[in-house]
DNA sequence: GGATAAAGTGACCGAACGGTCTCTTTAAGC
DNA sequence: GCTTAAAGAGACCGTTCGGTCACTTTATCC
């Protein structure tokens, strides 16, 4: 990678936490300049508008929450282990960006203005939902969960129920919220299995 | 009431909606001079600053949010039903307020920053949750909902599962996430009762 | 209805905004 | 090591930002 491709990366991996923790309209671009050390004609070298920047930042912190959230679930056996798994780490893991998950508050921040950045978190919204939905499918087929389960009812529910309370976390400055949510959603998922 | 206060509530009612679709950084003073009609020195004669005018806003937000969603429980006979009742109205009510759930807009909002709005965020969320924990210890008191019941876990986990569902929903442009994550909580209501 | 206080106007302030462009510095290819 | 293209610096642009203030207009009260 040359000079310019690894500048504009550095760019994007700093810019990412502040885009995260201000949103778009409370990020300026002098917070991005810095935060790099760039001069402005520097940045703007790399792309053309605050817009795009915050694009490629909205990106990299998705891809970097869905790994820390995703990553090696293939080797947990089962279906309903696999769910288990995903929110007990979804509780327990600190969130390697500031801020907060940026899903939702890419969401919040977009879901009455700029469609670019609206259209990215939709993308990964669906992505999420989709891998829970083939966990609880998989599930399914093999005879783990109950076949009247509705995956994409298990999957929405799960997303919605952590991302609330990590809301709820948040701005109460304690895991109280999370750790309830995840209670509840053990309970939610022992009615999944087969009897 | 003189013409000064109802200048002031006017102001207040015609800049909520404004903060809550554009958040506090998003929106700026022109843009409530234009949907309030006055000059700038009229609206500084009511508020001292542009965060003074979004606090106000955030309560009336608030204020209205919480209106819709909790009044005429009284009639509900039932705890369970009257939680049932809540997670109904949340789904089905659209908001009186444009831009979502202020509650949810302002934690996100202003997580990072702003104390004066946290504080107010934080206040609304612990009475939201009161009141639900009222009710289900309530339940709990007539032999409704069983014992070993914790309250305040059931009420954290409906805020966060309607909050969260309320989110997807508004990103995806339908209401699938808030139904499933209703029909999920009421699986979770019948949970509750004693057998 | 006239006096007086309250309400509203709009020009103005310095700072910060996103973005451009010329020029200097540095990396890359031979 | 020299050439040339890529990368970065930073002054500058017009606009908008939150906020102030002297002044005009409008309620309010006797």
């Amino acid at each position: 990678m040359n000079k310019g491709e690894l500048t504009r990366q550095r760019i994007i991996a700093e810019a990412a936490p502040l885009f995260n923790q201000r949103g778009y309209a409370g990020c300026s671009i002098q917070d991005v300049m810095d935060a790099t050390g760039l001069e402005k004609g520097g940045l703007y070298r790399h792309f053309t508008s605050k817009e795009e920047l915050a694009v490629e930042a909205l990106r990299y912190a998705l891809a970097n929450s869905t790994r820390t959230r995703m990553e090696n679930l293939e080797g947990i056996v089962g279906a309903v282990e696999r769910l288990r798994c995903v929110i007990k780490r979804f509780v327990e893991t600190p969130s390697t960006m500031p801020g907060g998950c940026p899903l939702m508050n890419a969401a919040i921040d977009c879901d009455d203005g700029n469609p670019m950045l609206r259209q990215v978190a939709l993308e990964a919204i669906q992505a999420w939902r989709g891998r829970l939905v083939r966990v609880v499918e998989e599930g399914i087929e093999r005879g783990e969960i109950r076949g009247e389960v509705e995956p994409r009812r298990i999957a929405n529910t799960i997303i919605a129920t952590l991302e609330g309370a990590l809301m709820v976390s948040r701005l109460e400055g304690n895991k109280v919220a999370q750790e309830d949510a995840r209670d509840s959603l053990e309970t939610v998922l022992e009615g999944l299995a087969v009897r």
